[in-house]
RNA sequence: GGUCUGGUAGUUCAGUCGGUUAGAAUGCCUGCCUGUCACGCAGGAGGUCGCGGGUUCGAGUCCCGUCCAGACCGCCA
């Protein structure tokens, strides 16, 4: 007998038979005379029995196995007996009855428990990440991973796309994040980066008469980590050609869909409700809202303005406003003290402070209350719907700090009061984008999105008289308060594009040379063409139920950007250093 | 670049107001145990309290610096 089984694979229907198995000891139990070892491969895990009556040999080997030893045991798989049957188990009712077993390979001692309860510290688990993965919820992971890339690829080459790879050493741009360089050995002094994204190569793709273009891309952007951001990340990229943006919108919300089905089972409903970037920020405070739950922003600046309350009415005489949160029925839940640590987490995102007011029978208390007048308090309760029993938590602040703090709060709040049910996935576009933002530091426009981004037909003769009020034509898909990608269509005339290069304040110079090929490539016949990109790791982050990138990356990076795995990044000999002619400066 | 949290046994943590020999659980080792499944029972080993400096009669504990990990702000077209 020389054919393999697999752990999990095995159910009552094999009884009686012989079977070979491979795999690691998870666990060994020494009752003396009588040794069970659970033995876990890729499929799961399955009770061994190593009984002296069945052999004696086997039990003295089986006595010297320890923690995740390599095995491999020849048995019969047995019923097992009424009261010993595991129901916590997928393969509790059957065990292998054990003739032999031989040691492939021993282990030390694990630096860390492999199951699901332990909690070990994360340094740790990168360091030994091939131990790590061993881990049912890891391998779970990958495995959902695997099943969304194939997933998104069955429905892409059904859809007629062709996956096709572009270039990893490529031009550096200024525009955007900063780049991950490689410097080249042939052209001293000069370098390589890595793509942030294929953008441009996936344009010329359309321009070189693909039509429909994709690739399971990896992209690098050189900044600073967060749990939802890696250095290194994988985008579901997508270009087409003639396709309007309601085609993309319709065709991702398809492949969603199926995505979903395959690897969830969840049927979603499309189409996905759509919001505007000004409607997401204004009921939101955020981007990319989370709305499997209410809790909405309540701008009561009007009901305010007037207000002897300094703190409000100088805050919207000065152009800015007043929000608030209503807690529903929490004021009693929410001590001074309770609030005073909302009131430190707000400030985080530059909100001075947090007012707040509890609703009691026709009456508000807290500290604001006495500073507005009955009118004011009535308009308010009027508009923030406030009944007996309800928490309202105001900003005031420039619009800016006013969405960034609420927003976060609403977030943080939802969360805490489970005001959402986490299994639902809930989808949203966000579009009507600004093309552009005004960066203060360089006094000048930078692209909102990126700079081939086309504007809305109506809004673009306000490009050169009113840069800031142009929307672009894109997209923003979010799931469950997660920017999950992105998307647009893209100028595709030359003249167009040189006029959004003009408003960045690049120099005719400049663009020719940072961009001259793609304004050439734009004067041989380029198709209207638009695309979207998808992050993949948050989306199977996502699907996985992590609130950690790491966790859906087989070898994933440090908050620093180190792999504690290999040591990377690091130091290089100064052979190398000279081929590349490059010299050190002292640290 | 900044704010915050953490770093004590292999691991996860506790360690009071600065005071005798730094503890617990788990893992590990040894012995016993034929129906366990986080097996049980008995015993044992195991510590550069991240690192460097300072204060003090005395520092795991206080102060300064630094490194590492994590969360967040800035940043991320």
């Amino acid at each position: 007998m020389s054919k393999r089984h697999l752990a999990a694979t095995l159910n009552e229907t094999h009884v009686n038979e012989d079977v070979l198995l491979k795999g690691w000891v998870q666990r060994r139990r020494d009752l003396g005379g009588l040794i069970f070892i659970d033995l876990r491969d890729k499929s799961g895990v399955i009770q061994i029995v190593f009984n002296p009556e069945k052999n004696a040999e086997a039990l003295q080997i089986a006595d010297d196995v320890r923690t995740e030893f390599v095995i491999e045991v020849t048995g019969t798989i047995v019923n097992r007996d009424a009261g010993t049957i595991n129901p916590e188990m997928k393969t509790g009712a059957i065990e292998v009855k054990a003739s032999g077993i031989t040691i492939l390979n021993k282990s030390k001692t694990p630096p860390f428990v492999i199951d699901g309860k332990t909690d070990v510290s994360e340094d740790l688990r990168l360091k030994y990440r091939y131990i790590d993965l061993r881990r049912e919820s890891l391998q779970e992971t990958m495995k959902i991973r695997h099943e969304t890339t194939q997933s998104v690829r069955s429905f892409l080459n059904d859809d007629g796309f062709l996956e096709m790879e572009t270039p990893i050493l490529t031009k550096s741009t200024p525009e955007g994040a900063r780049d991950y360089l490689v410097p080249s050995r042939m052209h001293p002094h000069e370098f390589y980066a890595l793509p942030q994204s294929p953008q441009l190569f996936k344009q010329m793709i359309m321009m070189s008469g693909f039509e429909k273009y994709y690739q399971i891309a990896r992209c690098f952007r050189d900044e600073d980590l967060r749990a939802d951001r890696q250095p290194e990340f994988t985008q579901i990229d997508i270009e087409t050609s003639f396709m309007t943006s309601d085609d993309i919108m319709e065709m991702t919300e398809k492949m969603m869909k199926q995505i979903m089905r395959d690897v969830k089972g969840i049927e979603i409903e499309t189409p996905f409700y759509r919001m505007s970037y000004d409607e997401a920020m204004a009921r939101y405070g955020s981007d990319k809202p989370d709305i499997r739950f209410g809790m909405e922003l309540i701008d009561v600046s009007e009901d305010v303005k007037d207000s002897s309350f300094n703190v409000f009415s100088k805050t919207v005489e000065q152009g800015g406003k007043v929000s608030l949160l209503n807690v529903k029925g929490k004021a009693k839940d929410y001590s001074r003290k309770d609030i005073d640590a909302l009131t430190s987490y707000v400030e985080v995102y530059g909100a001075k402070g947090l007012a707040w007011l509890k609703a009691a029978e026709d009456s508000f208390t807290g500290p604001i209350a006495k500073f507005l007048s009955d009118e004011e308090k009535e308009a308010i309760a009027k508009r923030a719907d406030a009944v007996d029993g309800d928490l309202l938590l105001f900003v005031a602040d420039t619009k800016e700090v006013v969405y960034s703090s609420l927003g976060a709060l609403r977030l943080k709040l939802g969360k805490e009061l489970e005001l959402f049910d986490p299994s639902v996935f809930q989808f949203l576009w966000v579009v009507d984008w600004p093309l552009l933002e005004y960066d203060e530091d360089n006094e000048r426009y930078v692209a909102a999105h990126h700079p081939f981004t086309m504007p809305v037909e109506e809004d673009k003769e306000q490009l050169t008289s009113d840069p800031a009020s142009v929307r672009a034509n894109a997209y923003d898909l979010v799931l469950n308060g997660f920017e999950l990608g992105g998307g647009s269509l893209r100028i595709y005339k030359r003249e167009e594009q040189e006029k959004m290069f003009s408003v960045l304040g690049f120099t005719e110079e400049q663009a020719e040379e940072q961009f001259g090929f793609l304004l050439e490539a734009l004067e041989y016949g380029a198709p209207p063409h638009g695309g979207i990109a998808l992050g993949l790791d948050r989306l199977v982050m996502l699907l996985a139920g992590k609130t950690n990138l790491r966790d859906t990356i087989l070898f994933p990076k440090t908050a620093s950007a180190s792999d504690l795995l290999t040591s990377a990044p690091s130091e290089v000999s100064t052979d190398q250093l000279t081929d590349l002619s490059i010299q050190l400066r002292k640290k």
